[in-house]
DNA sequence: TGGTATTTTGGCAAAATAGCCAAGAGTTGT
DNA sequence: ACAACTCTTGGCTATTTTGCCAAAATACCA
Protein backbone atom coordinates (compact mmCIF):
# COMPACT_ATOMS: atom_id res chain seq x y z
CA UNK A 1 0.00 0.00 0.00
CA UNK A 2 0.73 3.63 -1.05
CA UNK A 3 2.65 5.59 1.96
CA UNK A 4 1.67 8.93 3.03
CA UNK A 5 5.04 10.06 1.35
CA UNK A 6 4.29 8.16 -1.69
CA UNK A 7 0.52 9.52 -2.22
CA UNK A 8 2.39 13.48 -1.51
CA UNK A 9 4.99 12.44 -4.34
CA UNK A 10 2.43 11.32 -6.45
CA UNK A 11 0.25 14.19 -5.94
CA UNK A 12 2.81 16.72 -6.92
CA UNK A 13 4.12 14.89 -9.68
CA UNK A 14 0.80 14.84 -11.17
CA UNK A 15 0.59 18.38 -10.40
CA UNK A 16 3.32 19.30 -12.15
CA UNK A 17 2.34 17.04 -15.52
CA UNK A 18 -1.55 18.22 -15.72
CA UNK A 19 0.29 21.96 -15.98
CA UNK A 20 1.77 20.43 -19.52
CA UNK A 21 -1.29 18.40 -20.73
CA UNK A 22 -3.14 20.69 -22.60
CA UNK A 23 -2.34 21.27 -26.66
CA UNK A 24 -1.90 25.13 -25.70
CA UNK A 25 0.40 24.89 -22.73
CA UNK A 26 2.65 21.92 -24.41
CA UNK A 27 2.71 24.42 -27.43
CA UNK A 28 4.09 27.58 -25.56
CA UNK A 29 6.57 25.06 -23.35
CA UNK A 30 7.38 24.07 -26.53
CA UNK A 31 7.89 27.87 -27.97
CA UNK A 32 9.79 28.93 -24.86
CA UNK A 33 12.36 26.32 -25.54
CA UNK A 34 13.47 28.42 -28.29
CA UNK A 35 13.78 31.58 -26.41
CA UNK A 36 11.85 33.86 -24.07
CA UNK A 37 8.59 35.39 -25.07
CA UNK A 38 6.16 38.06 -24.42
CA UNK A 39 2.46 37.13 -24.11
CA UNK A 40 1.44 38.94 -27.03
CA UNK A 41 4.08 37.01 -29.08
CA UNK A 42 2.20 33.79 -27.67
CA UNK A 43 -1.18 34.47 -27.66
CA UNK A 44 -0.56 34.95 -31.75
CA UNK A 45 1.41 31.94 -31.83
CA UNK A 46 -1.99 29.85 -30.32
CA UNK A 47 -4.27 31.87 -31.16
CA UNK A 48 -6.87 31.87 -28.50
CA UNK A 49 -7.90 35.02 -26.53
CA UNK A 50 -5.18 36.95 -24.60
CA UNK A 51 -7.01 36.40 -21.25
CA UNK A 52 -7.24 32.54 -22.21
CA UNK A 53 -3.29 32.70 -22.85
CA UNK A 54 -2.42 34.37 -20.01
CA UNK A 55 -4.24 31.83 -17.65
CA UNK A 56 -2.56 29.41 -19.06
CA UNK A 57 0.80 30.85 -18.43
CA UNK A 58 -0.21 31.30 -14.80
CA UNK A 59 -1.02 27.56 -14.56
CA UNK A 60 2.54 27.20 -16.12
CA UNK A 61 4.34 29.37 -13.79
CA UNK A 62 2.22 27.92 -10.63
CA UNK A 63 3.57 24.83 -11.61
CA UNK A 64 7.09 26.07 -11.47
CA UNK A 65 7.65 25.64 -15.07
CA UNK A 66 7.75 29.11 -16.20
CA UNK A 67 9.29 32.20 -14.95
CA UNK A 68 8.36 35.72 -16.41
CA UNK A 69 9.76 39.18 -15.71
CA UNK A 70 8.65 42.77 -16.87
CA UNK A 71 10.01 44.62 -20.02
CA UNK A 72 8.32 47.93 -20.30
CA UNK A 73 4.46 47.43 -20.61
CA UNK A 74 5.13 43.35 -21.73
CA UNK A 75 5.90 40.49 -19.58
CA UNK A 76 8.40 37.84 -20.81
CA UNK A 77 8.08 34.68 -20.03
CA UNK A 78 11.11 31.91 -19.51
CA UNK A 79 11.32 28.07 -19.29
CA UNK A 80 12.73 27.14 -16.21
CA UNK A 81 13.52 23.88 -17.10
CA UNK A 82 15.03 23.33 -20.28
CA UNK A 83 14.73 19.63 -19.66
CA UNK A 84 11.38 19.71 -20.17
CA UNK A 85 12.37 19.03 -24.00
CA UNK A 86 13.71 16.27 -23.62
CA UNK A 87 10.38 15.09 -21.77
CA UNK A 88 8.49 16.17 -24.89
CA UNK A 89 10.55 13.47 -27.02
CA UNK A 90 9.84 11.15 -24.82
CA UNK A 91 6.45 11.89 -24.99
CA UNK A 92 6.90 11.66 -29.01
CA UNK A 93 8.30 8.04 -29.11
CA UNK A 94 5.16 7.45 -27.47
CA UNK A 95 2.96 9.14 -30.35
CA UNK A 96 5.10 7.41 -33.13
CA UNK A 97 4.90 4.21 -31.46
CA UNK A 98 1.40 4.37 -31.53
CA UNK A 99 1.36 5.53 -34.87
CA UNK A 100 3.22 2.67 -36.31
CA UNK A 101 0.92 0.07 -34.58
CA UNK A 102 -2.18 2.17 -35.75
CA UNK A 103 -0.29 1.36 -39.07
CA UNK A 104 0.29 -2.49 -39.04
CA UNK A 105 -3.16 -2.86 -37.76
CA UNK A 106 -4.79 -1.07 -40.88
CA UNK A 107 -2.15 -2.98 -43.35
CA UNK A 108 -3.43 -6.47 -41.16
CA UNK A 109 -6.56 -5.31 -42.35
CA UNK A 110 -5.87 -5.17 -45.76
CA UNK A 111 -3.78 -8.41 -45.90
CA UNK B 1 0.77 31.51 -35.91
CA UNK B 2 0.17 27.64 -35.34
CA UNK B 3 0.15 25.69 -38.90
CA UNK B 4 -2.55 22.81 -38.45
CA UNK B 5 0.25 20.04 -38.51
CA UNK B 6 1.69 21.54 -34.71
CA UNK B 7 -1.94 22.30 -33.69
CA UNK B 8 -2.03 18.17 -34.13
CA UNK B 9 0.77 17.58 -32.86
CA UNK B 10 0.64 19.32 -29.79
CA UNK B 11 -3.43 17.77 -29.13
CA UNK B 12 -1.12 14.19 -29.79
CA UNK B 13 1.26 15.09 -27.36
CA UNK B 14 -0.99 16.56 -24.28
CA UNK B 15 -3.28 13.80 -24.79
CA UNK B 16 -0.40 11.55 -23.96
CA UNK B 17 0.61 13.84 -21.18
CA UNK B 18 -3.26 14.60 -19.46
CA UNK B 19 -3.14 10.59 -19.14
CA UNK B 20 0.26 10.86 -17.16
CA UNK B 21 -1.44 14.13 -15.07
CA UNK B 22 -3.25 11.99 -12.08
CA UNK B 23 -1.44 10.69 -8.93
CA UNK B 24 -2.87 7.56 -9.39
CA UNK B 25 -1.70 7.36 -12.44
CA UNK B 26 1.52 8.49 -12.39
CA UNK B 27 1.85 6.40 -9.13
CA UNK B 28 0.87 2.76 -11.29
CA UNK B 29 3.41 4.35 -13.93
CA UNK B 30 6.11 4.32 -11.60
CA UNK B 31 5.42 0.92 -10.30
CA UNK B 32 5.25 -0.55 -13.21
CA UNK B 33 8.38 0.56 -14.25
CA UNK B 34 9.93 -1.73 -11.84
CA UNK B 35 7.80 -4.82 -12.86
CA UNK B 36 4.59 -5.93 -14.43
CA UNK B 37 2.03 -6.10 -11.89
CA UNK B 38 -1.66 -7.61 -12.21
CA UNK B 39 -4.89 -4.82 -11.96
CA UNK B 40 -5.51 -6.21 -8.20
CA UNK B 41 -1.95 -5.31 -7.10
CA UNK B 42 -2.45 -1.90 -8.30
CA UNK B 43 -5.64 -2.03 -6.50
CA UNK B 44 -3.77 -3.04 -3.62
CA UNK B 45 -0.96 -0.72 -4.15
CA UNK B 46 -3.23 2.69 -4.59
CA UNK B 47 -6.50 2.22 -2.82
CA UNK B 48 -8.88 2.48 -4.72
CA UNK B 49 -12.15 0.76 -5.85
CA UNK B 50 -11.24 -1.82 -8.37
CA UNK B 51 -13.43 -0.19 -10.92
CA UNK B 52 -11.42 3.64 -10.76
CA UNK B 53 -8.69 1.66 -10.88
CA UNK B 54 -9.44 -0.41 -13.74
CA UNK B 55 -10.62 2.66 -15.38
CA UNK B 56 -7.03 4.22 -14.90
CA UNK B 57 -5.17 1.18 -16.79
CA UNK B 58 -7.63 2.14 -19.79
CA UNK B 59 -6.64 5.74 -19.97
CA UNK B 60 -3.01 4.67 -19.68
CA UNK B 61 -3.25 2.20 -22.26
CA UNK B 62 -5.01 4.09 -24.93
CA UNK B 63 -2.61 7.03 -24.63
CA UNK B 64 -0.13 3.84 -25.84
CA UNK B 65 1.39 4.15 -22.34
CA UNK B 66 0.61 0.24 -21.39
CA UNK B 67 -0.24 -2.72 -22.63
CA UNK B 68 -1.94 -5.41 -21.07
CA UNK B 69 -2.22 -9.37 -21.88
CA UNK B 70 -4.02 -11.92 -19.50
CA UNK B 71 -2.35 -14.60 -17.53
CA UNK B 72 -5.74 -16.79 -16.26
CA UNK B 73 -8.25 -15.02 -14.48
CA UNK B 74 -5.69 -11.62 -14.26
CA UNK B 75 -4.78 -9.03 -16.68
CA UNK B 76 -0.79 -8.05 -16.61
CA UNK B 77 0.28 -4.76 -17.32
CA UNK B 78 3.41 -3.60 -18.80
CA UNK B 79 5.02 0.12 -19.29
CA UNK B 80 5.54 0.03 -22.96
CA UNK B 81 7.55 3.11 -22.38
CA UNK B 82 10.95 3.03 -20.40
CA UNK B 83 11.79 6.43 -21.02
CA UNK B 84 8.93 7.41 -18.55
CA UNK B 85 10.87 6.85 -15.84
CA UNK B 86 13.77 9.62 -16.93
CA UNK B 87 10.04 11.65 -17.79
CA UNK B 88 9.39 11.22 -14.39
CA UNK B 89 12.94 12.45 -12.76
CA UNK B 90 12.64 15.63 -15.19
CA UNK B 91 9.63 16.74 -13.44
CA UNK B 92 11.20 15.82 -9.86
CA UNK B 93 13.68 18.20 -10.91
CA UNK B 94 11.36 21.07 -10.92
CA UNK B 95 9.06 20.08 -7.88
CA UNK B 96 12.94 20.04 -6.14
CA UNK B 97 13.83 23.29 -7.83
CA UNK B 98 10.57 24.74 -6.58
CA UNK B 99 10.76 23.59 -2.91
CA UNK B 100 14.13 25.69 -3.05
CA UNK B 101 12.47 28.17 -4.25
CA UNK B 102 9.48 28.36 -1.25
CA UNK B 103 12.10 27.68 0.93
CA UNK B 104 13.93 30.61 0.26
CA UNK B 105 11.43 32.52 0.60
CA UNK B 106 10.41 31.64 4.21
CA UNK B 107 13.86 31.88 5.36
CA UNK B 108 14.21 34.97 3.66
CA UNK B 109 10.72 35.74 6.25
CA UNK B 110 12.42 35.21 8.98
CA UNK B 111 15.80 36.92 8.20
C1' DT C 1 -3.96 64.39 -18.17
C1' DG C 2 -5.90 61.64 -21.61
C1' DG C 3 -5.15 57.84 -24.68
C1' DT C 4 -3.16 53.58 -26.19
C1' DA C 5 -1.01 49.15 -25.55
C1' DT C 6 -0.25 45.11 -22.65
C1' DT C 7 -1.59 41.96 -19.27
C1' DT C 8 -4.31 40.15 -15.39
C1' DT C 9 -8.62 39.16 -12.90
C1' DG C 10 -13.61 38.13 -12.11
C1' DG C 11 -17.40 35.83 -13.56
C1' DC C 12 -19.95 32.59 -15.86
C1' DA C 13 -21.66 28.61 -18.88
C1' DA C 14 -20.12 24.52 -21.36
C1' DA C 15 -17.29 20.58 -21.38
C1' DA C 16 -14.33 17.17 -19.45
C1' DT C 17 -12.84 14.32 -15.50
C1' DA C 18 -13.11 11.43 -11.29
C1' DG C 19 -14.99 8.06 -8.33
C1' DC C 20 -18.27 5.04 -6.69
C1' DC C 21 -21.88 1.36 -7.03
C1' DA C 22 -24.07 -2.14 -9.57
C1' DA C 23 -24.06 -5.24 -13.13
C1' DG C 24 -21.81 -7.94 -16.79
C1' DA C 25 -18.10 -10.99 -18.66
C1' DG C 26 -14.33 -14.28 -18.52
C1' DT C 27 -11.60 -17.87 -15.72
C1' DT C 28 -10.71 -21.21 -12.25
C1' DG C 29 -11.84 -24.82 -9.10
C1' DT C 30 -15.40 -28.09 -6.92
C1' DA D 1 -23.50 -26.39 -13.09
C1' DC D 2 -22.24 -23.53 -9.38
C1' DA D 3 -19.54 -20.56 -6.73
C1' DA D 4 -15.49 -17.71 -6.18
C1' DC D 5 -12.22 -14.74 -8.12
C1' DT D 6 -10.66 -11.12 -11.40
C1' DC D 7 -11.54 -7.48 -14.27
C1' DT D 8 -14.41 -4.32 -17.28
C1' DT D 9 -18.43 -1.55 -18.40
C1' DG D 10 -22.58 1.37 -17.66
C1' DG D 11 -24.54 4.88 -15.24
C1' DC D 12 -24.72 8.48 -12.20
C1' DT D 13 -23.30 12.71 -9.48
C1' DA D 14 -19.86 15.90 -7.94
C1' DT D 15 -15.90 18.35 -9.02
C1' DT D 16 -12.64 20.50 -12.04
C1' DT D 17 -11.24 22.60 -16.20
C1' DT D 18 -11.78 25.53 -20.16
C1' DG D 19 -12.61 29.70 -22.80
C1' DC D 20 -14.74 33.78 -23.65
C1' DC D 21 -16.35 38.51 -22.37
C1' DA D 22 -16.07 42.50 -19.60
C1' DA D 23 -13.57 45.12 -16.42
C1' DA D 24 -9.63 46.35 -13.81
C1' DA D 25 -4.59 47.10 -13.23
C1' DT D 26 -0.02 48.74 -15.17
C1' DA D 27 3.17 50.99 -18.25
C1' DC D 28 4.11 54.03 -22.01
C1' DC D 29 3.41 58.13 -24.95
C1' DA D 30 1.54 62.59 -26.49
Amino acid sequence: MMTPLERSLAEARARVIKALGHPSRIYMVARLSAGDASVGELVEAVGADVSTVSKHLTVLRQAGLLSDRKEGSRVLYTLRCPCIMQFIHCIDEVILEEAERGLACVMKEKA
